[in-house]
DNA sequence: CGCCGAGTTGAACTGAATCAAGAAACGTGG
DNA sequence: CCACGTTTCTTGATTCAGTTCAACTCGGCG
């Protein structure tokens, strides 16, 4: 759900080779294409890193309609935060895009990490406190961003989801529907004739 | 920014007491109505505990218009996490909607706490996962929602912060215009009278 | 070859925005 | 405690961004 392979640097160069290396006695394991690790109703209490592949975190409304809240390609962690820190029962589903590897964590774990690990406690709060940056960036896109804008962002944002991905998720995850997406591309398609 | 008098239990009773007894040697500042503590362009790495009041934290795009992310009433923490965690300068601003009171927290304070106080660095991850909890379910209201679901929504779930704030906030806060949401609880108050 | 999911395009529709004007509530100073 | 200006809220008329529904194209794949 948040990255690692950001711009966030600690004093150790990679945080990618260090979460790696702190999750390398966790559980692997492989999510074939279109397979759940988590649907509405489940209560499953553990996190997961993406080591490859590409998962989708999402919600169904009561008219069947898809509504993707997020991507996550290698080097994310990805959860749902109401099964897995309150046990509750979840609202949503994830899934994978592609054939995809994860490492298994579950929250215990983690706090521990954070006792014995001081490196891990810094990298740890620098990337909920990271997570949590860009999801305001995102709510305050919604509050205040055309279709347009909000594509625009995405592109830059995201360049490398946006070819892994089917064009109608980009659109769950922007809000719009898939031929809204279609024309607000054709537009800005038709901007770019003009200028040349 | 996120709640701490909320369902959250840990082995002591009240997080509020314990929080406020944690940040006792902080420093307290008054905030009078319409001040800010964050404008955009600052970089101030500064966390803040809401003792009394409420503040808000928004945007304001292009054409003027602001949009409110949150709102902090008392025992909810708020901070800018790009200027607090990264130095980066901010895009927000940040002002009381009432004569308050804060403590005021370092980043470098937290950390340390989170180091030395066992129970306090438990809290303080199950109040980011909360905050993310909390920030996945509005952005999953923003995207499946309509006006008047998202108003009901925020009826249900901040009862006090609605009569504290003036309507056209509540409607920045949902992401629609306050003649919207006049019309909103206009439609809403017909349904009731007919039920009757 | 024929099917199916993905994307495009068109036409009609709709929820919410915008613009404008009034009414109500609020607070501040005399 | 009232008067006056400012902010907030409401209401109406119009517009617009994005939805809906339906038809059609395209490319992949059994």
């Amino acid at each position: 759900m948040f990255q690692t392979k950001s711009k966030i640097t600690l004093s150790s160069n990679t945080p990618d080779d260090f979460i790696k290396a702190i999750l390398s006695n966790c559980t692997s394991i492989k999510l074939p294409k279109s397979e759940f690790i988590l649907k509405r109703g489940d209560a499953q209490s553990k996190f997961y890193y993406v080591q490859k592949g590409l998962l989708r975190y999402y919600s169904i409304d009561e008219k069947g309609k898809e509504h993707i809240l997020q991507f996550a390609p290698e080097g994310w962690f990805i959860s749902d935060r109401q099964s897995a820190c309150l046990n509750l029962k979840s609202d949503f589903f994830i899934d994978a895009l592609e054939d995809s590897e994860l490492m298994m964590i579950s929250e215990a774990y983690i706090i521990n990490l954070t006792k014995s690990n001081q490196e891990f406690l810094e990298l740890n709060n620098k990337l909920l406190q990271n997570h949590i940056r860009q999801l305001q960036n995102r709510i305050n896109q919604l509050l205040s961003y055309t279709a347009e804008e909000r594509y625009l962002e995405f592109v830059k944002t995201y360049p490398d989801i946006l070819l892994r991905v089917p064009q109608w998720m980009v659109a769950s995850y922007l809000g719009i529907t898939p031929e809204s997406l279609s024309r607000v591309r054709k537009e800005l398609a038709e901007k770019n004739q003009k200028k040349k």
